[in-house]
DNA sequence: TGGCAGCGCAC
DNA sequence: GTGCGC
DNA sequence: GCCA
């Protein structure tokens, strides 16, 4: 058999449910998966998850590498630099599998210099003056150029064997001079020359969701959503429809079928051509406030761009004013935020709220909470230790709103209080006065006194941050050039407009709320599907049976009612929790 | 064949 | 009640 | 779309 002695350790960990399933693919072709310390020594090699694997082949989230690690984390990477041990996806088990041979020389290497940055960036000085003169912050984007590749020969075929070296001292990994990275022979490629595992098919299921989301066709656009997750997680190669209809949760009939078509002839029908109307609806939709029904209206009404429909309908934008907001920051709230920089708004926000209570928290929620590289928006939970009066919240989002706002942070609101609305008039007054319509009279704008969220947009300071040169030159979304002249989105310079939403909850439903606001969307639906299919109901306000409630506060509790294991954050993203795998996983 | 999370806010 | 967003 |  084809891993007949050899060794894997499984980095950081073997325990997920694709990762079991590797671990069994290597048992039943003769392999062995270390479980223990003990065993590190000798022939191994090395195995990173792909989910901590870079396009670039890169260790990323080193914090939860870190943290989700099995063995003693500092002796592993010693005897990993110590014996130039070779690092690979988990990935490759499945392509050795289909090759029928283990040939570590034409599979990329992970490149594990990542490590040496441990801690270490976002090293903009804080208080160096604004000159016009080029800052150390501009020389430290170009850090980091050096090449650690090592030109050492490594014979993969033939590790050498080694006797356990354990209790030598243990540099951490960030003061390792020269880590053992990308070498291989001449046959060597890059990541970026393998195609991710069923990347077609991925990419396939991605352009059906869409399709049907824009469209609005709710059940039918999540059945693709959750098709591709299932895809994404499986850990090898589908060889046939049939195939992924049998062992993949989500996938029926119908999507089999596309399958079986994409494999055969590499390519679906009726994939690319994503009809001119599709790709107005999409249009609409991408701005904040305009979902499928409105889009699906201004398009019967032959409006083709925002401008159309200011011409046409004047009305949508005054009613719905906060579209009109949309409009304006269309390009850069399509841009994603840098996790650093979700951490400067946090400690903005934070700065401005112990101004004016000091005991009111606020955390990180969202896809920042899961760990993700980019974030869409900029989640804030507010609590205060207890309080379950929101009344009290209220107030408290309202002065700080206020100040965040004197303070030059704060860019628009998508709701109004009656005093807020006088701090704003003026900017509203600009953008209504930008596309000429009339501005309408106060109440217009919300008279509820106390609003327990708002949507804001904010915008960083060059001072108090500045994004990545990768970041602010990543992809985002455009007007039309017809609808450029409503754009209030950033200029070159300057920092991108973000979206902050600001949630409240009373100190007894924490936990619950945390779930809510942790997401995943798709985690929240599952959950609470899981829980009314056992006859509670579960909300961010708590989990209840029969409207008696059961648990609020405590979300490890939620969690264990519902007998589920306490999923962390990072484990919420789609696909991570729960799928056919899964379920074979814990039945056994 | 019916169900697919559940809620707040604006209108 | 509907639309939208989370 | 998928699933019970």
């Amino acid at each position: 058999m084809i891993f007949d002695g050899v060794k894997f350790l499984i980095l950081p960990n073997a325990s997920t449910a694709a990762l079991q399933f590797i671990t069994k693919l290597i048992e039943d072709n003769g392999g062995h998966v270390i479980e223990r310390m003990s065993e590190v020594h000798g022939k191994i090699l090395v195995l990173v998850n792909d989910s901590y694997v870079t396009e670039d082949y890169k260790l990323r989230d080193e914090k939860y590498f870190r943290k989700e690690f099995q063995l003693d984390y500092d002796a592993v990477w010693q005897f990993i630099f110590d014996h130039d041990l070779p690092c690979l996806n988990v990935s490759s088990v499945s392509d050795w599998i289909a090759k029928g041979e283990l040939n570590v020389a034409h599979i990329a290497l992970i490149d594990t210099s990542a490590l040496e940055n441990d801690e270490t960036q976002e090293n903009f000085p804080s208080s160096s003056a604004n000159s016009e003169q080029p800052s150390p912050a501009c020389t430290a984007e170009m850090k980091d150029t050096k090449t650690s590749h090592s030109e050492s020969e490594t014979d993969i075929e033939g590790f050498v064997e080694m006797s356990p070296s354990s209790n030598s001292p243990m540099p951490a990994p960030s003061v390792i001079p020269d880590p053992p990275v990308i070498k291989a022979n001449e046959k060597y490629v890059r990541l970026t020359e393998i195609p991710r595992m069923n990347s077609q098919l991925i990419d396939a299921m991605q352009r059906l969701y869409k399709k049907y989301d824009i469209k609005g066709d709710h059940f039918r656009s999540r059945g693709y959503k959750l098709a591709k997750a299932s895809i994404e997680k499986c850990p090898f190669q589908i060889k046939s429809g049939e195939q992924a209809q049998l062992e993949l949760a989500n996938i029926g009939p119908s999507i089999a079928k596309k399958i079986q078509t994409i494999l055969a002839s590499g390519t679906l029908p009726g994939l690319d051509d994503s009809s001119e109307l599709d790709q107005r609806l999409e249009y609409f939709t991408n701005c904040h406030g305009i979902g499928t029904h409105t889009a699906k209206r201004w398009l019967a009404l032959q409006y083709t761009s925002f401008t159309d429909v200011l011409r046409g309908s004047p009305q949508e934008f005054v009613s719905g004013w906060p579209s009109l907001l949309g409009w304006s920051y269309f390009e850069d709230w399509s841009r994603k935020i840098s996790r650093t920089e979700c951490e400067k708004h946090l400690s903005v926000v934070k700065q401005c709220l112990s101004e004016i209570d000091p005991d009111c928290q606020v955390e990180l929620q969202g896809s920042y909470n899961r760990g993700s590289q980019t974030c869409g928006d900029i989640d804030l939970l507010f609590f205060k230790e207890n309080c379950d009066n929101l009344v009290v919240i209220a107030e408290i989002f309202e002065r700080l709103v206020s100040l965040l706002h004197s303070r030059g942070y704060i860019q628009c609101i998508l709701q109004l209080t009656p005093d807020l609305f006088d701090e704003f008039k003026s900017k509203l007054k600009g953008i209504f006065d930008k596309c000429e319509l009339p501005f309408p009279a106060k109440n217009h704008f919300g008279n509820d006194r106390h609003i327990h969220k708002y949507y804001l947009g904010v915008k960083l300071t060059k001072h108090q941050y500045r994004s990545e040169e990768l970041l602010r030159a990543g992809q985002y979304l455009h007007l039309k050039p017809c609808d450029n002249f409503m754009s209030s989105s950033s200029k070159k310079s300057e920092n991108p407009c973000r979206r902050l939403d600001f949630f409240c909850c009373k100190w007894s439903e924490l936990g619950a709320a945390r779930i809510q606001w942790t997401g995943s969307g798709e985690f929240n639906r599952w959950i609470r599907l899981r829980a009314a299919k056992m006859g509670y109901k579960l909300t961010q306000h708590g989990l209840f049976k029969g409207g008696q409630k059961l648990e609020s506060f405590d979300e490890g509790v939620i969690f264990d009612t519902l007998d589920v294991p306490r999923i962390p954050p990072e484990e919420r993203e789609q696909g991570l929790w729960m799928t056919k795998l899964n379920e074979k996983n814990t039945v056994a």
